[in-house]
DNA sequence: AAATCAATCAATCATTTGATTGATACAAAG
DNA sequence: CTTTGTATCAATCAAATGATTGATTGATTT
């Protein structure tokens, strides 16, 4: 039987984790952070609590997984466009084109990324991951901005990081929202272009 | 004795209610609501847990009590400010000013409101109280745009939603981040100026 | 074959937590 | 003075919940 393909109850104990880190997610979601029960985890992941807790040895390490896996899941979505070579114009398009992208195809990303930020608050460890993640962001786009006003993309009396955090604010706000929709995220990206540019 | 000043043990029914709520909105800042218990919010009122449950008849009514506060806090904010016969631009920098107001009066009423949004995601009751302010906020932005593209101060090719969605967004999440200064939100807030004004 | 290690589970514990019960104190009304 | 209604508490319950224990199973190593 191939190793590298089991399809027997025994699992590594790497793909157990990124199973646990994934139920978690989906419990996050319908139940939010508050709602997150180790037994419903282990439910949903087909084994015994105690099995559970040899992976991941307490529940504060658990919300630590998802906070990684999240991390995981904005990297490898960072890394899938080349943005040399591009004027600010043109990076702040492939921005925008990213977040459609992301929450066209994880539409839970951002709530289970509201809740542990809102839990960044009180809790160190999940803090020192996840305020990196959101800064990096915001900072890619102050970037983005200083770039676009030397190249004449943007406006001359553009402040980059009040524009970078309105940006950012504003589309996961968006998200947020109760029934969100990409077309409403699309005419919020349109008018973020409008407020930025240069007017010739 | 003054039965308007109440110093001994018994008080009103609300009194104590309006006491609970306070006490529960403080927990709520300190601990999430993930960390709210009926006992800690007796404790700080200086109550048997019986006694909060013959105020408050169960946890959920607690929850809903306090969304019923916030409601009132913001309402009587909402009214301090005359708004007849004013400019776009000048209902702009009002709602602003209110908005700075606000958060230097109340620090955390944005984190409470942020926690009970995310609740209102799976909790009908809150859902019914909160939505509707968050709508009604956001609205107020969209009228004054709306108001602001007739009478000139604001840009022609404006979305006035979008543009509300964004103001409302930028300024919320820039309360929300790890240590909120009201500098930072005046740099927004004039970010969010020059982006909507028209350029003479 | 024996020893070792990783993965798993049934059973159980100790706490926490929302809620209830039955009784008491006090003020106002009759 | 008695009755009634509001406000309060000590004690307790039942369920939920994170965690642990002791043992078992199957693979890998020696």
């Amino acid at each position: 039987m191939n190793p590298d393909q089991p399809n027997s109850k025994r699992e590594s104990g790497d793909d157990r984790r990124v199973a646990i880190a994934l139920a978690a997610r989906q419990i996050i979601v319908e139940k939010g952070l508050e709602g997150l029960r180790t037994r419903d985890i282990a439910a949903r992941v087909g084994i015994n609590i105690a099995t559970l807790h040899y992976h991941v040895p307490s529940k504060e390490a658990l919300v630590a997984l998802v906070a990684e896996s999240l991390r995981d899941d904005f990297k490898a979505q960072a890394l899938r466009h080349s943005r040399v070579g591009k004027s600010g114009l043109e990076r702040l398009h492939l921005e925008f084109a990213d977040f459609r992208e992301t929450v066209a195809d994880m539409p839970d990303l951002i709530i289970i990324l509201t809740e542990l930020v809102e839990r960044a608050r009180r809790d160190a460890t999940v803090a020192e991951i996840m305020l990196p993640m959101r800064d990096f962001w915001r900072n890619q786009f102050a970037e983005i901005f200083r770039l676009g006003m030397s190249d004449g993309s943007f406006r001359s009396d553009l402040d980059p990081e009040a524009a970078a955090l309105i940006s950012t604010g504003a589309m996961s706000d968006c998200w947020r929202q109760s029934n969100p929709s990409l077309s409403m995220l699309e005419r919020v990206q349109t008018e973020l272009e409008r407020s930025f540019i240069r007017k010739s």
